[in-house]
DNA sequence: ATCGTAACCGCAATCGTTTGCGACAATGTG
DNA sequence: CACATTGTCGCAAACGATTGCGGTTACGAT
């Protein structure tokens, strides 16, 4: 009376068959008589039968299985991205393995080994802060194992990406708090090896260069961490000086909400004084006082997206080299109260 | 020149030798000659070879994986337990199986399944809203399959819980809030069939006996759903009454933040007016206006201690039963601005 | 010359499943 | 009656690694 374990080893030895006949009887294969396939069927129920994963990704060197190799976990874009992937996945029964590397170059290359070494069929990557050497990755790329990059990408030759047009979202959200009438508009920028901050401060200059206004160098300044109290400290210091900003342009939501309260504790209103727009819609901006203006990134349809391109490549038959890709989904420019006056 | 994909058979036909020296020299075995060993090693350095976890797992039916189950990815206080979990199964050398049920039963029990027949070594799991039949866990726990509850825990023979005070951490919130004045406070509670719920529920009306004041039926409100809107829609309409609660206690942070907007929407102050404690410590608690109290729950912790007592279970020798254990964990009431004037 | 004994290594089974090929019987055909 | 055909099924290899057991050398001892 084995429960979830029987094999089909078992299942031969009950009825006299072989083993090889339980198999074929199991799907249905010409050449086994119907009596046959009757017993094997009701046997293998009763005991519940299911094939063993393991063998047969051994056999078949495939795994149904996708890996996520992913900076942070607590993270609320992240999470979405992850819970579209495992719904795509889901849907074709796929399992996803989850590789959290913490933003650490190690923990990454690590997680990589990890992959090839259990045969998993595809591997989904948003990279770390600290990676900015790409050779693990290039590996798998040369030898063809799928692989698609996803928000983070890399400048790599026969890599298939898709992101967010970072650029655009912040070329709208500068040129909204222009047309709001700011005239001074700060940018805490994220860190510079991500091409996803660069591309942020470029859509920034151009919205400012677009409405002929002067990009002034000491107007950007980096928030690395992006955690809250370093945005906190620098506004409540640069909206202290007499020749302040009047509005900001934050990297993220996170920086965007720490500004807010620096800018509060100097008793400036906001968007009365100072007007704020933050990027990729947390679950908090709109909740904060007031509504946080934000750039929302389609976090659940890159994790979808990214997994139908990957488990496309993974069916792809055949030896030809994935022909290369970037995807660029649009953001959309989310207006609250934090920038309308 | 493979790469990541040499066998141990490859490096033993490339030197003439068997597989089984292979694998002996490159563990330092003895009885092989040192000669053999350093060329083996060599070779196997050379080619990069990895050993194929897949094979490994059929042959000692252990994957070194372990699965977890859990309602939404989404969702700050999982989230976190996720990276916990994540944190240890790293450090101990087992990769995570993350599958989502989205609160559906069904997507649960398919879930169950996937685990079963992938040779998972063991399961952490947060059951769904839906889940009141908990057949197809307890067919795993009779085969002494290795499962840890937590968070959301139920009520089975022989399982290993691991939940928050939630019974405490009501009743705490609940004791602050009275501490501070407010004489008629209103419950905000969570879906009936989740002991959390329940608990928290219970410490609720505790707090409020101990301290002599009535436990009025209607001034507990189920909120099944969890949602903004939904306490939104519930306060903007109870506090218009005439005789109206002045404060809440809500099941978690996100229904206090519906809460929030909702009493404030009728020109009453907070916490002036309406004091309001949340539960769970979501990421944005801290940035709503005023800030929110809450009680936080160790979220990382419980990802950790529950992915410790699964590795103990796996790594058990010999086929005794598990001893059943429930740990409890410390919640701890964080006081900002929503509850104190 | 014979035997014992290390040292070193290979055979083959095993995990569970799939699949090409061949075996065997029953049946039909000439 | 001899032969071909069809219907059923089993054998064995394969996936990659491990491991008990046995085999082959070379060496020294008797």
């Amino acid at each position: 009376m084995k429960i979830g374990q029987a094999t089909i080893k078992d299942i031969a030895k009950a009825l006299n068959v072989s083993s090889s006949t339980v198999s074929r009887a199991l799907k249905d294969y010409p050449g086994i008589s119907d009596e046959t396939k009757r017993k094997v069927k009701e046997l293998a129920d009763k005991w519940n039968y299911r094939p063993n994963a393991v063998a047969l990704s051994l056999r078949k060197s495939k795994s149904f299985t996708i890996g996520v190799i992913i900076p942070e976990v607590v993270h609320f874009f992240f999470s979405t991205v992850i819970s579209g992937i495992e719904e795509v996945a889901f849907m074709h029964g796929y399992n996803v393995i989850l590789c959290q590397t913490n933003e650490k170059l190690k923990r990454e290359i690590s997680s990589v080994e990890t992959i090839i070494s259990n045969q998993i069929d595809g591997l989904l990557v948003s990279f770390s802060k600290e990676t900015t050497n790409f050779d693990h990755f290039k590996r798998l790329i040369e030898q063809h194992y799928p692989v698609v990059f996803f928000d983070r990408i890399p400048n790599l030759e026969n890599s298939v990406n898709i992101t967010v047009n970072d650029y655009q979202g912040a070329f709208d959200a500068t040129k909204h708090l222009i047309s709001q009438g700011y005239k001074d508009i700060l940018h805490l920028a994220g860190p510079r090896n991500l091409d996803i901050s660069k591309n942020r401060m470029n859509g920034y200059m151009d919205a400012l260069k677009e409405a002929e206004m002067p990009v002034k160098p000491h107007r950007i300044i980096e928030c690395p961490e992006g955690v809250q109290e370093e945005s906190f400290k620098i506004c409540a210091k640069v909206f202290k000086e007499q020749d302040r900003p009047d509005a900001i342009f934050a990297n993220n939501d996170m920086a965007a909400a720490g500004a807010m309260r620096g800018v509060k504790s100097l008793g400036l209103k906001i968007p009365e004084d100072v007007g704020v727009v933050g990027f990729s819609n947390w679950q908090f901006s709109s909740m904060v006082d007031p509504p946080l203006s934000t750039v929302s990134q389609p976090g659940f349809k890159i994790g979808e997206r990214a997994t139908q391109l990957l488990i496309e490549m993974i069916e792809q038959k055949g030896d030809e080299p994935f022909t290369p890709k970037l995807e660029i989904l649009e953001t959309e420019l989310l207006i609250r109260g934090s920038s309308v006056r």
